[in-house]
DNA sequence: TCAAAAGTGTTAAGTTTACACCCATGA
DNA sequence: TCATGGGTGTAAACTTAACACTTTTGA
């Protein structure tokens, strides 16, 4: 190590993350009771400590992986939370990432193992430390995107409905849109195309589904809900 | 310090600052001349070790203040770092901030103790390590807040002309705004006041010195440009 | 047969953009 | 007197918001 720097101290650094999921019109995050001391058994986000030789986005991606299994999921920075004392086991930098996934993806016995739920975002529990504060920041962060970048279908299956496309984006938003006005929209969006099929699940009439077009948004790369 | 923590490794993390300022219609970056190896005498931001018992955020105000002599500037975080091999000196985790200042506050031979000069945004020399991916990260998150909170009249001084503001929009979002459209926007907003003083240095017919209301301010907490 | 969700256009209101000339002053 | 930057209003284009009924089908 170069010199100069030696005098410095060093620190944990963490990542938690936040990952979203969305089922039933609600949209919900992943939480965990803490599997050790101190605070086991406490709500928390799933996080873990940045290793030696590793990017911390990499830890991110690492982290969600051991909880869901999944790989190549969409995840963004937050941000570095480092008050002194934000952690009581000790001095500990954290960086907060957020995680957009298909519910229906994870594996429900990795996250059983984990001792991880699914909780509704407008009713979370009390939870550890300054988790609650990364969430609000994910949630920010989440909504500043939503209306210009594709990044809602992250949180669908690939086959959707409008409604379902709707709900998600209400509840992300926290508010009602108007069906018409939603779906003029959407029409109006090269990079989400109608597929042809029909679920029959969620309506006695049929809806049609869509999937959304990476290669056609390559074309315009921005929009406006 | 907690048992289960000390098997995970420590890390050496940093604070690296993008100072803003506003001068002569251009957008400026403090930046120095690195003082010690390795990279000695390369550009690159000013930038600091985060101390034991030291907030972040109080870390990035201490750098600052080292640098301009100013306290309680106005500082956002623009993210965290850590790509292995960032630093070629030895690992470190780096979080940058943002700061916007009244260029004509900071005392010039402080910042020459340090090397320290004012470059044009638009044309930066070549910066070590990522320290060009933070300067563009942190004019990405000015220009998503400008418009809508008034963190402009950080870089101004208390009295300013309304084409002074005008510039300083066009230079923040790298485009040209129409005079009269502009005008009628900032003469909406309650919170920027005419002073009844006139400035006569820019111009000859003498223009109206604005200040920005804080109080008002409270009241319509948000605005669209 | 009825409850539940899907689907579909128009109009009014509001917002944004484009645009050109006169004014006051110091050099 | 002229060059420089300050100051002002309107109309057209566009965008957004508000709004209600018909369709299909499974229970």
């Amino acid at each position: 190590m170069n010199s100069y720097y030696r005098q410095y101290p060093k620190f944990h650094v963490a990542v938690d993350c936040i990952i979203f999921g969305f089922e039933q019109g609600v949209l919900k995050v992943l939480l965990q009771k803490r599997p050790f001391e101190p605070h086991q058994g406490e709500w928390s986000l799933m996080g873990g400590f940045v290793k030696d030789n590793e990017d911390i986005d990499h830890a991110a991606q690492r982290v969600l992986h051991q909880l869901t299994g999944l790989n190549n999921i969409y995840m963004r920075q937050v941000g570095a939370f480092g008050t002194v004392s934000r952690d009581s086991g000790s001095r500990v930098i954290s960086i907060a990432y957020f995680a957009l996934l298909d519910i229906d993806r994870v594996n429900k016995d990795l996250h059983h193992e984990y001792s991880a739920y699914w909780e509704d975002m407008n009713h979370l529990p009390p939870l550890l430390f300054d988790h609650h504060e990364m969430i609000q920041g994910a949630l920010k962060k989440l909504r500043g995107m939503i209306s210009h970048l594709p990044v809602g279908f992250q949180l669908l299956p690939t086959y959707f409905t409008l409604t379902q496309l709707q709900m998600l984006y209400e509840a992300i938003l926290g508010e009602k849109i108007d069906k018409r006005n939603f779906r003029k929209r959407v029409n109006e969006m090269a990079f989400i195309e109608k597929t042809g099929e029909v679920d029959r699940v969620c309506s006695k009439r049929g809806a049609a589904l869509y999937q959304f077009n990476t290669s056609a948004y390559q074309q315009e790369p921005f929009f406006k809900l």
